[in-house]
DNA sequence: GCCCAGGGGGCTC
DNA sequence: GAGCCCCATGGG
């Protein structure tokens, strides 16, 4: 498998042959899309398994009851909460999961990270991984977008994308993918936000079969335009 | 009706 | 550490 060439210098160049393909085709992405830090923390619990489309509702409910907030999330009951945020889905596990969140950062930083941020990067991590409901990605996504630090997320399109490239298994863990990424690219966390930014981008239109084959895929023209296509090899 | 969407918790082995 | 089930709505 190509991520067995780690530290030679090719793979670098080629995860950012593969950044420059994908900004030159959907150019800058402005991600996240949330007017301040907290309200991408919500986005980020909100948007676990769902889409942006219905999180949009869930965040619009949040804010015209008047309670998009850190103080909005801890006075509010749990129930109300959930209701409010039923468009996302999964709504009574995220109602408590929001209320898990801001109780930590009621205690660790308030709705602006500030204090948090100051601290190294795996120490922070590790706090939001304790958290309930914050799982690697969610944790990665908060760090990133919502604290600037240079945390790569992965996410389902990432291993698809890259799977499909033949540049890690499809199926690597969440852990070892990362350690790939940020291992392979310079810890820059604009990098890091506009790269899963535009895989994002690319995985909404790939097909969602699992078949490698399929000739509708973006990710062909894409092999075939980067040092990864197999005609080349 | 079926499958999937910018996952994570809890449990089992 | 991997595999499975559960959470649940909305769109194609």
């Amino acid at each position: 498998m190509v991520m067995d060439k780690m530290n030679d210098g090719t793979l670098t160049d080629s995860l950012m042959e593969i950044y420059d393909l994908l900004y030159k085709r959907f150019g800058p992405q402005n991600w996240w899309p949330a007017e301040t830090q907290f309200e991408v923390i919500v986005g980020a619990i909100l948007t676990q398994s769902t889409s942006w489309r219905n999180v949009e509702k869930a965040i619009s409910n949040l804010r015209t009851a008047g309670v998009l907030s850190l103080d909005g999330l801890l006075e509010t009951d749990i129930d109300k909460l959930a209701e409010l945020i039923r468009p996302s889905g999964y709504y009574n596990m995220k109602a408590r999961k929001l209320k898990a969140i801001a109780g930590f950062l009621s205690e660790n930083s308030g709705s602006d990270l500030d204090s948090l941020i100051k601290r190294p990067l795996d120490e922070v991590r590790q706090d939001l991984l304790s958290v309930y409901g914050v799982g690697p990605e969610t944790a990665d996504s908060i760090l990133l977008y919502a604290g600037g630090l240079p945390s790569f997320v992965i996410d389902a399109y990432t291993r698809r994308i890259f799977g499909r490239l033949g540049i890690i298994p499809e199926d690597l863990s969440y852990e070892k993918a990362r350690t790939f990424f940020m291992d392979n690219l310079p810890p820059s966390a604009q990098l890091f936000n506009e790269y899963h930014a535009l895989i994002v981008r690319l995985g909404k239109e790939m097909c969602t079969s699992r078949n490698p084959k399929c000739n509708l895929c973006p990710v062909k023209p894409l092999a075939r335009e980067s040092s990864f296509c197999c005609n080349r090899a």
